[in-house]
DNA sequence: CGATGCGTTGAAGAAAATCAAGTGAGGTGG
DNA sequence: CCACCTCACTTGATTTTCTTCAACGCATCG
């Protein structure tokens, strides 16, 4: 996102505890549970959720590797958001003292931990946009778009495919609809050509017509280099996401 | 929020420029222009709003005093959301530039924000969860005691009354339904007398069965004090709101 | 005093939910 | 190794919620 000086990937470095691993469907974190921490996202899907008292659950946001989980609560004693294993994936915590020193050691670094949070608000404002005013064909498509977008950034994508881990349900409680819905308007895409299917796997068959058929913009991280404090420790090489992307075996080692 | 150092306190004053009036309907800044500052809000309302390619418009949030805004935007390079006044009011800008010196000068200010900002993203999930899951009436239960809420704690209630300046179209923009259907689900609750209206000013007549129709929790904010980096410039009084409350006749001056 | 904006209400229509039933793949235990 | 079970997907029929279209009342304001 943007660049480092050596003592600041240090900190960045060290901000995760030793990795642990998650299985399929594991509760990382119940909502009203104390906050204790945040943590990284290694490997795998991570779905945060949030539970209405009539039953249903609403899916807020699907994460990926390189994610940080769990921050929205930091501001609060009781976390606001369920997290849960999508797929099995390994995931380190982080916590809450160590993200004090970055506002006193690393400026920069605490900048951009800053400018993070504020591109997943945009992010919950598009969502918000798009479950308030589009039809489910729209959100669906949009929604596949910013996955391949978001798996690309961090090297999951080959080509327009991808692997798809959520089940129907899982897809309409993040879109709002119910799975039966999801259904139909998936294999009204795939009737159409749009998009294909193989198990897990989904291709984006037509990625010009998903997009124009997508009714928010993709968005690019902007920084203004006169803006952000200065790094500390040197320059150093550009990091590729606000979280170090997709480190597994360093992790598991 | 929090308590601060008398430096810290300055610090926060010294943010905004002169504050600048807006006229209702006024357009503060468009999606797309390119982002050079954000604003604090003194007095008045002011909507954050996307623009979708078939015309509507999603209201994402709904800003009254003591509210910073368009800073989402400030990771980007072209705005995502619009900011209309949605009454006369007051609003002092914010260079991006001067955020800097709070990372560099004041890190508990600069923690302190950061926080605000996930209390903000918070609030987005629940508004994610609201629109895709829940009914009108629900929702506007939801609405309306959270606002209520808000606007209490910045001194612009009157016991369970306060004036709400939106048009039933608007807050159908913020809900996600039409202004159709605003009218029959507000007018349905008035029969009820779970509400009550005279002019601009709304009652709610019944707040614990409001509350209890209310899908989402009220959330509090809540910090560690162990746990954010220092305050400088000695102990000094505590602040009721991130920024402070409503000095509209100060900014006036 | 006639626009214009906002609220209100009725009637008809559409999108999505709900209810129901059946298929098939994969995993488990007998 | 096969029977069975569970989970996920699929499809049809029906119902509900909300939208759309339309018309009208009322207040405000230039």
């Amino acid at each position: 996102m943007a660049s480092l000086g050596a003592r600041d990937i240090a900190t960045i470095r060290g901000l995760g505890e030793t990795a642990v691993a998650v299985r399929r469907h594991e509760t990382i974190r119940r909502e009203g549970q104390l906050v204790d921490g945040v943590w990284l996202m290694l490997h795998g899907w991570v779905a945060s959720s949030m539970l209405l008292p009539a039953g249903q659950r609403q899916i807020v946001k699907v994460h990926i590797a390189g994610d940080m989980l769990g921050t929205p609560s930091m501001a609060l004693e009781r976390a606001a958001d369920t997290l849960t294993a999508l797929t099995d994936g390994w995931i380190a915590r982080v916590p809450l003292a160590r993200l004090r020193a970055l506002f006193d050691d690393a400026p920069r670094v605490a900048a951009l931990l800053l400018m993070a949070v504020q591109l997943e608000r945009v992010a919950l404002m598009d969502a918000v946009a798009a479950i308030g005013k589009t039809s489910a064909r729209e959100r669906l498509a949009n929604f596949l778009v910013d996955l391949h977008q978001r798996l690309s950034q961090v090297g999951l994508t080959q080509g327009a495919s991808f692997d798809m881990p959520l089940t129907q349900e899982q897809i309409g409680d993040a879109l709002g609809l119910t799975a039966v819905h999801v259904n139909r308007t998936i294999r009204a895409l795939e009737r159409e050509g749009l998009i294909a299917r193989r198990g897990q796997t989904i291709t984006l068959g037509d990625l010009p017509m998903l997009e124009r058929l997508s009714p928010l913009p993709r968005r690019t991280p902007w920084f203004d280099p006169d803006w952000l404090p200065a790094g500390i420790g040197g320059p150093a090489s550009d990091d590729g996401a606000a979280v170090e992307p997709a480190p597994t075996r360093a992790a598991r080692a």
